[in-house]
DNA sequence: TGCATTTTTTGATTTTTGTCAAAGGAAAAG
DNA sequence: CTTTTCCTTTGACAAAAATCAAAAAATGCA
C-alpha cells in the first residue's frame, strides 16, 4: 500500500481511527492504459483515490468525444453525478497510463460518513473544491477564445501537457484537433 | 419570518435544535431590484437562503457581463469561490426582482458546521448538486450550439424565461444578444 | 399623454473555428 | 528493419456566431 498521507495531504486532518478504517476498507486496484474504469449506461459504484497515474472522464456527444477532466496522482477521481446520485452514468472514466488507484464503494463511503462525521466536512471541502475548479473551467469555456484557453491550460496544467495526446487535450478545451494544431504551430 | 420549511424542503431533515438555531441566527434581508448584493473586489462575507424574489451572479471580463447564474425561490446564493476560500471576489450578484433573503455569515456557519455535525452532509449535498447542475451548463456550453443551449433552457428552466431579460439570458447561454434574437424569431 | 431611455430586432459584414481531405511523421508490431 | 497503424500537421472551404450599425419596439417617467 502507498504512503497515503503523503499522496493525499488532507488524510493527515483525519483522526487515528478514521486513518485505520480507511486502510483496511480502500481496496488497492492495478489497471493499465486503455482500461475503461466505466462505460456510460452502467453505475457508477466507487470512487477512487489516485496514487499513480493519469485518468480522464469523457462524455460521448454526437459521435465524438467530449474530455470532461483530467485526474493526476493525488486527485480524488470518480464520475461525481452517477455516483452521488446512485444514478446511470453517462460519462465514461478511461485510465490514460497505468494506473493505481484505491477504491471505496458508494456503501463504505456511507458509512463512514455515519461512523466518523469529520468525513462529511471532508466531503464538502471535496465538493467545493470541485465546484470552484469547474467553474473556472466553465467560464473559460464560455468565455475565452481557443488560443486564450490553451494558453490558460498551459499556465495553470502545464505539467499535464506532455502527457496528453493532442486530441484529448482538445476535447478538454472544446475545440478541434486542427484548430489546437494550428495554435501550437503559431506559438512556438 | 417565512416558512423556511416550506420553501426550503431540507430543513425539515434537520433536528430541532439546528432549526430552533437557524431560525435565531438567520437575518432577514429585503434588497429591491438593481441591488448589488457583492461587487468584485469585496470579500463575500454571507451565504443566502432565497425566499422571494430573482438573484444573478455575473463576472464583467473584456468589458462584458457573464451571467454565471440564477436563483429563484427556494435556491441557496453565494459567491461559492469567495465565500468558501474567504477571498476576494471576482463574481458580482445582482438583484433582479425584489428580493428577500435570509442571510448567514461564513462564521455563523462555520459554528453551525462544528454544533451541528449534520448540518456537514447538508454543505456536502449542496456543493454536490452544484457541482453536477455546473457540470450540465458547462457540457451544454462547450458542446451544444447556441440553438440547442436555447432550446435545453426552455424545457428546463422554460418558467425563468419570462422574467430574464434577453441580455442577461444571452449572457447565461454564451451568446450575444442578437443571436439569442434571431433565435427566438425563427423558433415561433 | 408624450418624451426619453432602454431593450430588442434586423441587416450587412467579418471573424473564428469546424469540417473534409490528404500528406507527413512517429510509434508500435512483426 | 520494414510495415502498419495511429497521431499530427497542413490546406481549402464552409458554417456558426460575433460585430457594427441602425431601426423598431417597449418601458419608465414627468
Amino acid at each position: 500500500m502507498h504512503d497515503l498521507e503523503t499522496i493525499f495531504p488532507y488524510f493527515n486532518t483525519f483522526n487515528e481511527g478514521l486513518k485505520k478504517h480507511l486502510t483496511t476498507v480502500l481496496e488497492k486496484k492495478t489497471f493499465s492504459k486503455g482500461y475503461m474504469l466505466l462505460r456510460e449506461g452502467y453505475f457508477c459504484k466507487r470512487v477512487y483515490f489516485l496514487a499513480e497515474g493519469l485518468v480522464r472522464g469523457f462524455y460521448n456527444r454526437k459521435g465524438k468525444e467530449l474530455t470532461s477532466w483530467f485526474a493526476t496522482e493525488g486527485d480524488i477521481l470518480t464520475s461525481m453525478r452517477a455516483f452521488v446520485n446512485q444514478e446511470i452514468s453517462k460519462e465514461n472514466i478511461e485510465i490514460l497510463e497505468n494506473s493505481v488507484l484505491y477504491a471505496l464503494t458508494y456503501q463504505q463511503l456511507q458509512d463512514i460518513y455515519q461512523k466518523y462525521p469529520d468525513f462529511n466536512a471532508f466531503g464538502r471541502l471535496l465538493a467545493e473544491q470541485y465546484y470552484i475548479e469547474l467553474e473556472e473551467h466553465s467560464l473559460s469555456m464560455q468565455f475565452d477564445t481557443a488560443t486564450e484557453r490553451y494558453e490558460n491550460f498551459v499556465q495553470t496544467q502545464g505539467k499535464l501537457l506532455l502527457r496528453l495526446s493532442l486530441g484529448h487535450l482538445a476535447s478538454y478545451l472544446g475545440i478541434s484537433q486542427e484548430t489546437l494544431s494550428r495554435i501550437r504551430s503559431k506559438n512556438l
